[in-house]
DNA sequence: TAGGCCATCTGGTCCT
DNA sequence: AGGACCAGATGGCCTA
């Protein structure tokens, strides 16, 4: 499918999974939402320079402490931030559970504003999963590179209007496919997934 | 190199 | 008040 002009070098195992379109969403998901969780679980001692989860674990070794962060970092405004979920945690220890009141009396607001990042990656992650889904029901060419998120609605829309005409014509799909392959698709529904397009998809289904 | 796509951060708004 | 949702801004990556 599409992963094969993916360059699979040149990612690692991890980033893998989010071009990997036709592996069980729910698996890849979870995959990224264990990414988020070890990204928040990996503050209580260090924190990445950057707030983008998937890099930790491509570069360890540029991660940053609280310390280094507060001391010379330009990211000083987000490397004051903690997570609230940390805040709260129940088995804090020593040096760093100090430096989390501190930070949490000093900086309530960033606080919040941190967990709601968290937050809103959650959401886009459950977001990007369902398109994920989606992807997985629409129809795609063997060959075909990973859909973007619009042309995946897009398509899903023309895809939805072809069944309902299917349906509405009472013939037999495939041969309705055939015959759209021959005389061209005439929904003017969707303008931006031609007729080739959709019904050269379709006929890579296998209707038996 | 420009443009497309994407993830993330952020502040605003609405809802519970 | 806090969370969900949204849209704008920004920067990184990839491809033609």
């Amino acid at each position: 499918m599409e992963d094969i002009f993916f360059d699979f070098d040149a990612q690692d195992a991890a980033t893998d999974f989010a071009f990997w379109g036709q592996m069980d969403p729910n698996f890849q998901f979870q995959s990224q939402l264990d990414t988020l969780l070890f990204d928040c679980s990996a503050m209580t001692g260090q924190m990445s320079p950057w707030s983008s989860f998937g890099c930790q674990s491509v570069f360890p070794e540029a991660q940053l402490t609280f310390t280094d962060l507060d001391s010379q970092s330009p990211l000083l405004e987000v490397g004051a931030e903690v997570d609230s979920s940390l805040v709260n945690e129940p088995h804090e220890t020593g040096q760093h559970s100090q430096q989390q009141r501190r930070l949490t009396s000093h900086h309530p607001h960033k606080v919040q504003r941190h967990a709601a990042n968290i937050r809103e990656r959650k959401r886009m992650l459950s977001i990007n999963s369902a398109f994920e889904e989606l992807r997985c029901h629409v129809p795609t060419f063997p060959y075909e590179k990973r859909l973007s998120k619009i042309d995946t609605l897009r398509l899903a829309i023309a895809y939805i209007a072809l069944l309902r005409e299917i349906l509405m014509s009472g013939c037999d799909p495939k041969s309705y496919v055939d015959e759209c392959m021959k005389n061209g698709y005439k929904n003017q529904t969707s303008a931006i997934w031609n007729t080739s397009d959709l019904t050269a998809r379709l006929s890579w289904i296998k209707w038996d």
